[in-house]
DNA sequence: AGACTAACCTAACACTGTAAGGTCGTCCAG
DNA sequence: CTGGACGACCTTACAGTGTTAGGTTAGTCT
């Protein structure tokens, strides 16, 4: 075969069906001749398409960040803005946890990550942080959604629970783990990132005294 | 060359030499190969020490990890303790980045890891916390901890800034990043480790109202 | 002394990402 | 309508990867 008479492949195509193989057989178990093999195809024609390996994968991951939702901060208080950052974030990940390895270790600087700082960054000095600690903020969220799909209970803990449960005692009553590991990631991000909100919502009466929240946390101290 | 008079080669001259390597060339820069050529040896020499590539990463890892103290869930308060914790934790990990990714994705099921947790479980069950809210704190400082390490600023950010500052207005301020940006990334941290222990605190009372911490919120509220 | 094991070696396998260059279909300029 | 350029596939091949098989010899144990 030569050139085909209406293309066999195209960006989008190559895309989906990398990342379908990602979800199921691992990162690891992704190479440039099995996508090829899967789209009826030879490895080298991919690189008709995709400069290399690694833009492939940069690609898949711009498009798992755009699921990522950061409109809260030009329409809702701070702290609702960043919740909905948070979550959507979370979610986006979640859903593919085999490319969480790689979208933690490359760089931050895909173009949709840069508009959303922007758009975080703004937010938050808008709501009266100080730009400085704006920036802190926007850091440590990502911090929370990162270290949460990362860091995820339900990305293989423990193999054979019963011979730990004699070895360490405490542990026993966080286990049955594995089969409600989800949920325990679930609560714990959701644990770390309000409390999170209401420490930072008691230092926000120093930085910017005329809101509401501060309001509030003024009368009530 | 046979086997040699005094051997060439144990696991810690390996560990070491392959640490180093990684610290300087970076994960995806050191083979087996190279491992070997730095010890002045063949690559298939090194697996009479270790059955794999991962066994031996693994116990790099264990490495690191023994410099995480969790000794403060023994002797101090709560808070105390998972500062101590969180902070060894973070310090281990900043102190080779470029494990970080490995570490990061690597089950949490390492030996140290359980007697780790049983610490953390058993140190936060005794402080009050109800046994699946201790987990909850444990998994989160984690988070904390881990997204630190693996989204840091410092692991490559930006790297033409010019750009960025007409694109970006918003982002003007947070800027000069990449020759502060490890200082931007300590200051995160503790602000989202303290904020959430603080954001924690207030949650403390209705759980355990018979200690100090409790008696404190109790009085200012 | 003889058997066994340990620690090195060489050679080789299957696999990886990717470069070079061939073939032919499509499209556009003259 | 034709010629050339370009695009999308192909085969072939290279350097590098983790790892296995099997050889050789030094040290150790009976």
């Amino acid at each position: 075969m030569a050139r085909p008479r209406t293309p066999l492949l195209n960006r989008e195509l190559i895309r989906e069906t990398t990342l379908r193989l990602i979800d199921t057989h691992g990162l690891a178990a992704v190479s440039m001749r099995k996508i090829a093999a899967e789209l009826g195809v030879r490895a080298p024609s991919l690189y008709s398409h995709y400069a290399n390996k690694d833009e492939l994968l940069d690609d898949i991951g711009d498009t798992i960040a755009e699921r990522v939702d950061v409109t809260g901060f030009g329409t809702d208080d701070w702290q609702s803005a960043l919740r909905t950052w948070a979550r959507s974030y979370r979610a986006a990940l979640a859903e593919h946890p085999n490319m969480v390895p790689f979208l933690a270790s490359s760089p931050g600087n895909r173009p949709g990550a840069l508009d959303a700082a922007d758009a975080i960054h703004g937010g938050l000095t808008r709501a009266g942080w100080p730009p400085r600690t704006a920036t802190l903020i926007g850091a440590s969220v990502k911090y929370i959604v990162v270290g949460s799909a990362v860091a995820s209970f339900a990305g293989g803990f423990l193999d054979d629970l019963d011979t730990y449960n004699e070895r360490y005692p405490h542990l026993s009553q966080a286990h049955r783990l594995r089969e409600n590991a989800a949920e325990i990631d679930a609560e714990s991000f959701e644990l770390v990132l309000e409390s999170f909100l209401r420490g930072l919502d008691l230092q926000y009466a120093a930085h910017a005294p005329d809101t509401e929240s501060a309001k509030r946390r003024t009368e009530a101290g």
